[in-house]
DNA sequence: TTATTACCTCTACATTTGTAGAATAATGTC
DNA sequence: GACATTATTCTACAAATGTAGAGGTAATAA
């Protein structure tokens, strides 16, 4: 199962605050904020998708999700990757390199991360 | 406007294919092929949206991308990157080169792409 | 203790998406 | 010319999505 648009967006927020009550969350929304109700309806949908869960605190409900942010991407570029790059990380990663206009600086650090990652393969 | 799932998996035939008829798309699919009524409706919704757009040839149409592959995912990845990694380009390099278990020579290649970017920028 | 607030569930409803049948039109085939 | 093939549009319909009102309940503030 995947998270829509709407409830991506909830997630991230609660992936930031980690464990929130509503009205953190409704907090974290930007004006215009959406109704109260609209946000318990994605939560209450976010939980039956299994991305999200709760601990009770009297009548209300301390939210927090249950797939890591990084695991959650992961699978969303690994799919991406097996769909529109044949399945190679490279292309994408070339693709990525060149489409994305990154700066000296950017290109540099990335090239630090990389030799870092070399360096753990030994 | 954004492609939807079903979309996407056709828009990746007519990328391939760069221009190709009714036909040539059932064909691209694999077993079991979507009906044709299914994909005629799916480009019909595509030319709306202005992802695609034919040249007539007789009473059938000849399909054709209206957007380059690169720019669909520059589009898309730049979405990501903005929405959840705070639009740190660096920072989505980071995750993905940790989190998507590049192999040895797939980093090798990074390097030299990064490598090959830096050179250019100069 | 009563009014207010916060939050939950239920219900609702318009849109979008996935999928395809029916009807139609043009085209190729015997 | 009659029929099969192919592509198209129209129509349909279930599921998912975006959004939120109504109504109930517990905690809180006055």
């Amino acid at each position: 199962m995947q998270l829509s648009k709407a409830e991506e967006q909830l997630m991230k927020h609660l992936w930031k605050l980690e464990r929130a009550f509503m009205k953190d969350l409704l907090d974290a929304f930007p004006e215009p904020k959406p109704a109260t109700t609209t946000v318990a309806t994605l939560l209450k949908r976010m939980n039956d998708k299994g991305f999200v869960d709760y601990k009770l605190y009297g009548n209300s409900r301390e939210y927090f999700p249950l797939i890591k942010k990084t695991d959650y991407f992961s699978k969303h570029v690994n799919g991406l990757i097996k769909n529109f790059f044949n399945d190679s990380a490279t292309q994408f990663a070339s693709f990525f390199t060149t489409e994305t206009d990154l700066s000296t600086e950017e290109l540099e650090e990335l090239k630090n991360i990389v030799d870092q990652e070399l360096k753990k393969k030994q």
